[in-house]
DNA sequence: GGCATTCTTGGTAGCGCTACCATTCGAACC
DNA sequence: GGTTCGAATGGTAGCGCTACCAAGAATGCC
C-alpha cells in the first residue's frame, strides 16, 4: 500500500515535467500560467502545448504553500437550506466560477461559537478573502476577521462599523416598510410573527414596532415569536397562537415567507378571508409568493445580487483598489400583492 | 544581503515554534496531533499546552503537500438553491463538522461539461473522497472519478455499475408508486408535469409511464414537460398548458413539489376542487407539503440521510473497511394526504 | 559607442509539513 | 547476560510550487 516517495501524488505530472517537455525552466512554466504577459509569445505556446499534452493541473496546495496565500474564498453562512442564504451562496459561486478562486463554505448553524471555530479553521488556510453573513460577530470572531490579513465582506445587512466592507440592506427599514404598508392598507390590529429570531429578525421586529408605535397601534400582545427554526408548519402554529391570544387580529407581518405561507394555508383551512379579514405580508419574496393564491405581499430582498456584489468588492480589494464605498446598501422593494389588497 | 524568507505567512506560529516551546522535535508535534497514541502521555501534554499557548493551527496546505493527500471531501451537486440538494449537502456538512475534513463544494448547474471541469479541478487537490450527485456522468467524468484514487460515492440515485459506491433510491420506482397511488385512488386521466427533466426526472417519468401503460391509461398527450428550470410559477403555467391540451385531466403527478405547489395554487385560483376534480401528487415531500391546504400527497425522499450515509461510507472506505454493500438503497415513502383523498 | 534600462529567462532556496529511516532505550526472551 | 524486539523520539529529505535574486539579451539614450 505504501507508495515510493517519488511520485507520491500518484504519477500526476508536475511543473517540472512540463518544463522538461517544453525545454524551459520550471519557473517559466509557473509564470506562463500565472502572468502570461511576462513570457514571450513563443515560449508560452510551447508551454501551453506541453501542459495540454501532459494534462497538467497545478497543485493548489503547493501553490498556496509557496505563495503564502491560498486562492480560496472563505464563506460563512448560518444555514445551508434556508433559501435566503442559498441564493447568496449561489451568487458567490456564479461570480467565482470563472476565476481561479475556490470556495470554502462553512455552516455556522446560527451559532457564534461555531462561527469562531470555523473562522479559526479558515484562517489557517490564509484565504484570499472572507465573506460572512451578518454583522453581529462575537468579539473573538471580530478579532479573527480583523487579523485575517485579507479583504472581509459582511453580507445580508448594513450597519455602522464594518470590519472591512459590507453589502446588504436595512432589516429595520424593511420591517418598518412592511408594517407601514399594512397600516396604510387599513389594517389596525397587526401582529408580528417571527421564528428563530436571529439578529436580523430582531431588527425587523424593531422596524415593526417603530411603525406601530408611531401610528399608536403597538401592543406587546400582538407579537408572537419563538427561537425555534423557521418553517411553514411553524408559521401555521404561531398564527393559531397569535389568533388565540388576540382574536381581533386583522393583519400579520411575518418574519419571513415561510411563516407567511404557513399563515396563508391556515387561513385557507379556517376559511379566513385574505385579504379581507386578515392581511399578510412576508419577507424576502421567495419566488412562490407571487404564485400563491392569493399572491402574498412581501419585501423583496436582493440575495443573489448581494452575493455577486460581495465577490466583486472582494476581488477589487484583492486587486488593490479598495472601493470608495465600504458599505453598500442594496435596499429592498415592497411588492404589493393580493394578500394586502383590501 | 540575503533576506530571510522567514515568516511569509504573516507571523503565524509553525510546527517548529511549537516544537521549540515544548522542547521536542517537530515530527513529534506532528504525531501528537495526528496519532496521539504514538506519543507518550507526558510529551503529549506538553505539546498540547504549547499548541494552546501559541494558538497554533496546522497549515492544511503544507499538510496536504507533504502527505500527498488533502483532508478534503469534494462534493458536486447540480444546484445550490434546490432544496433537495441543499438537504443532502447539509447532511454532508453535519456529518463532517467534527472531523478534520473540509468540504469543497461545486455547482455543476446540471451541466456535464461543468462537472468535468470541476472534477478536474477537485482532482488536483487529491481529495480524501468525492461525493457526486447522480449516476449519469459523462465518459470523461467517469474516468476522472475512477482515477481519482479515493473513495467515490454517487448519491441521490441507485443503479447498476457504480463507480465505487452509491446511496440513493430508485426514481423510477418513485414515479411508479406515485402514479399507481393516483390510479388506485380512482383517477384516470392522470397527467405528468415535469420541468428541467434531468436524468432523475426522466426516470420518474418512465415510472409514471410504466404504471399508466400497465393500467392501459397511457396517452402521450398527458405528458407536459419543459427543460426550463423548475419553479412554482412554472408549475402553474405547465398545469394550465396541460389543462388546455387535455381538459378532461383529473390528476397530475408532478416531477417535484415546487411544480405541485404551482398546480395547487392554480387550482385555487381557477376554483378547481382538489382532490375531487383534480388529484395532485408531488415528489420529495418538502416540509410545506403537509401544511398546504389541502395537504399534498408526495413521495418522501431521505435527502439528509443520503448525505449522512454517503459520508459514513466514504469515511469507512478511508479507514480501510469498505462496506459490503456498495450500493445502498434508502428507499422512499408515499405520504398520502388530502390532495388525493377522493 | 558606452551606459542605463527593460525585458526574458533561469537558479536557488525555501513555504510548513510529513514519509521514511535511524537511533535510543527499556523490556522480554532464551 | 546477551540478544531481540518494540515503543518512543528525532533527523533528513523532500512534497510541488513560487519569491527572490541574478544574468544575459535587447533596447533606448545621449
Amino acid at each position: 500500500m505504501i507508495k515510493p516517495r517519488s511520485r507520491r501524488g500518484g504519477g500526476r505530472p508536475t511543473i517540472s515535467d512540463v518544463a522538461r517537455k517544453a525545454g524551459v525552466g520550471a519557473i517559466t512554466v509557473s509564470r506562463a500560467l500565472r502572468e502570461p504577459v511576462r513570457v514571450s509569445e513563443e515560449l508560452r505556446r510551447q508551454i501551453l502545448a506541453a501542459v495540454e499534452e501532459l494534462g497538467y493541473v497545478p497543485d493548489p496546495n503547493a501553490r498556496a504553500l509557496a505563495s503564502a496565500r491560498a486562492e480560496v474564498f472563505g464563506v460563512l453562512v448560518p444555514s445551508l437550506t434556508n433559501n435566503v442564504f442559498a441564493e447568496v451562496v449561489r451568487g458567490i459561486y456564479d461570480s467565482l466560477s470563472d476565476s481561479p478562486f475556490r470556495i470554502q463554505l462553512g455552516n455556522t448553524h446560527y451559532s457564534g461559537l461555531e462561527e469562531e471555530r470555523l473562522l479559526q479553521l479558515f484562517g489557517s488556510q490564509r484565504p484570499a478573502a472572507l465573506i460572512v453573513a451578518g454583522i453581529d460577530q462575537t468579539p473573538t470572531s471580530r478579532k479573527l476577521l480583523e487579523n485575517a490579513g485579507c479583504p472581509v465582506v459582511q453580507v445580508m445587512e448594513t450597519g455602522p462599523d464594518p470590519v472591512d466592507m459590507m453589502v446588504g440592506f436595512s432589516h429595520l427599514d424593511g420591517g418598518r416598510t412592511a408594517t407601514e404598508h399594512l397600516i396604510e392598507a387599513g389594517y389596525r390590529r397587526i401582529g408580528f410573527i417571527g421564528a428563530r429570531m436571529d439578529p436580523r429578525s430582531q431588527r425587523r421586529l424593531a422596524g415593526y414596532r417603530a411603525a406601530m408605535e408611531r401610528a399608536g397601534l403597538f401592543d406587546p400582545r400582538l407579537v408572537t415569536t419563538t427561537p425555534v427554526l423557521s418553517s411553514v408548519s411553524l408559521g401555521r402554529e404561531l398564527f393559531r397562537d397569535a389568533l388565540a391570544k388576540m382574536p381581533t387580529l386583522d393583519g400579520v407581518f411575518c418574519n419571513n415567507d415561510d411563516i407567511a405561507l404557513g399563515v396563508l394555508f391556515e387561513c385557507h383551512r379556517a376559511s379566513i378571508d385574505v385579504p379581507k379579514t386578515i392581511g399578510i405580508v412576508g419577507f424576502n419574496d421567495l419566488e412562490m409568493m407571487q404564485v400563491a393564491f392569493p399572491s402574498i405581499t412581501s419585501i423583496r430582498t436582493h440575495r443573489y445580487e448581494i452575493g455577486r456584489r460581495a465577490v466583486a468588492m472582494a476581488l477589487a480589494a484583492i486587486a488593490g483598489d479598495r472601493p470608495q464605498e465600504r458599505v453598500v446598501d442594496l435596499g429592498f422593494e415592497l411588492k404589493r400583492r393580493e394578500s394586502t389588497a383590501r
